[in-house]
DNA sequence: TTGTGTGTATTGCAATGCGATACACTTGCA
DNA sequence: TGCAAGTGTATCGCATTGCAATACACACAA
């Protein structure tokens, strides 16, 4: 009775699996939506900014907005012109960061990697079709995006991904590949669901990926994955270098050695 | 009416202010309230721990960590132990980084000064008693902490800190400094709100602060405020240096006037 | 066993958040 | 100058929705 009520009322921006959850708090999940609503956003929101990409009214909004003001997650730009995602939100972040175990116990690894190989060391986590960069070494001559954690990639055309894949049985990384949206970053990014699956199966043969410029034209990058307990792939460590120093093949002698040691080091709780 | 009814029920977690508000949503505020739970946290949180720190009861805690864990910014620990802050956190914390203007404009040029001083260079986001680190430019030989985003550190006892408040009128500098919990950091760190304002004088009058072992022993810090529209201090550039390489005056001498250039070319929307 | 700790599930009641509506103010176009 | 469309803000009655009490299944230890 009271699930369909819930159902049949409020906009349909929530999966059919949680509204028909008794126990999921609705007025949560909008003002997160409120929040994510940055996301797809370029410039500070207008309150209608707002409930049009939470897909909520402008009232809800309203109070929505003004509710996570007052606690700090969300403040008005330096000139007044809109609404930005707020300072305390980095408090969550920390959080995130220091109790994850596997960051606590990558970070000296990583920084150790990249003091030998002197390239851009990342680790990402595993996130279904995704990764998320939590933690970036980056290399001298680094310029942007120097620290931006929570950056993603998807799994099936980077090269944290593909060795993540290899660690997953055949369906699961299959599965995977097929959901994505498999939308092209350069001309040389594969697409087709075939050639990617033989790239996981190159990865699971020699240990690492080497994936040439799949998100980045003039980049080559070799990944290693990282696993967790029961030898689940959980994240994945990656080393990119620039194919104006080095080909492939020898970016990935020098490197692949190394980071696959650093992953060992990591793995296996 | 409904406000003293507000006000008489419930657990007394939120300020007067909030809870006279009207507008204000408090299961909103109680979702955030779990989240912040981790804020205390040394490890993975049990549902009673998670309702204790947030202040509510189990009953609540295990509604709302229900629903938080549906949208993923929950989870498990990997040995299903306890709960954790989940990995959408970080999707947040983008948001806040590249959406920032003054982030944005930032980044490369700290990124050009740690060229310059091949020392560590931080951001940090001026936010009422404390500073909140942005952005780390780690030198050569850093190991920990290289990438925590979302550190924070006291104004009261920090070169940003005094860089940042050598920019406010005095009663507003004081007025943080007293409002402080002055712990000291170190042996040296000054906890007398007069010797703070000193130091806060000197800062004015010299254009940055020098802080000598506030936080950590051994480490000088050079701090300069960076300004937003109306000349208000939003932030501070900080560069660390080890006192075994540099007195405090050959440190200040090398990198102030690197620093002051760079948050000049930050400041003034 | 018994006890204390987990996490999970269900339910009726009423407190609470919803959303319609109205208003003050600014900006831009005619 | 006036109108229109945008902004953010304020108010309020109704019924939806979240609350809190209770119960259960499963651990691990004593």
């Amino acid at each position: 009775m009271r699930n369909t009520l819930r159902a049949e009322s409020g906009v349909r921006y929530l999966s059919d699996e949680q509204r028909a959850d008794p126990l999921f708090t609705n007025s949560i999940a909008r003002a997160m939506q409120v929040l994510a609503a940055f996301h797809h956003a370029d410039r500070p929101l207008s309150l209608a900014d707002i409930a049009q990409g939470a897909g909520i009214d402008r009232s809800a909004a309203q109070r929505i907005v003004h509710t996570l003001r007052s606690l700090g997650y969300i403040r008005r730009d330096a000139e007044d012109r809109g609404y930005l995602p707020g300072i305390r939100i980095l408090d969550h972040t920390l959080d995130f960061l220091r109790m994850d175990p596997l960051i606590q116990r990558a970070t000296p690894v990583i920084l150790e990697l990249r003091r030998n190989v002197r390239e851009r060391v990342d680790l990402s986590l595993f996130d279904g079709q995704r990764v998320v960069y939590a933690a970036r070494m980056q290399s001298k001559r680094e310029t942007f995006y120097a620290t931006l954690v929570g950056h993603s990639v998807p799994t099936f055309c980077s090269s944290g991904g593909w060795a993540i894949m290899a660690r997953l049985s055949e369906e699961e990384a299959s599965a995977i590949v097929k959901a994505s949206d498999r939308m092209p970053f350069t001309p040389r990014t594969l697409t087709d669901p075939d050639h990617i699956m033989e790239e996981v199966a190159a990865t699971r043969a020699r240990g690492y990926s080497i994936a040439v410029e799949q998100i980045l034209l003039g980049e080559v990058a070799i990944g290693v994955a990282v696993t967790g307990p029961q030898g689940r792939p959980v994240a994945a460590i990656h080393v990119a270098g620039s194919l104006s120093e080095w080909t492939a093949q020898d970016f990935s002698t020098r490197v692949a050695p190394l980071a696959l040691e650093a992953a060992r080091a990591i793995s296996h709780i």
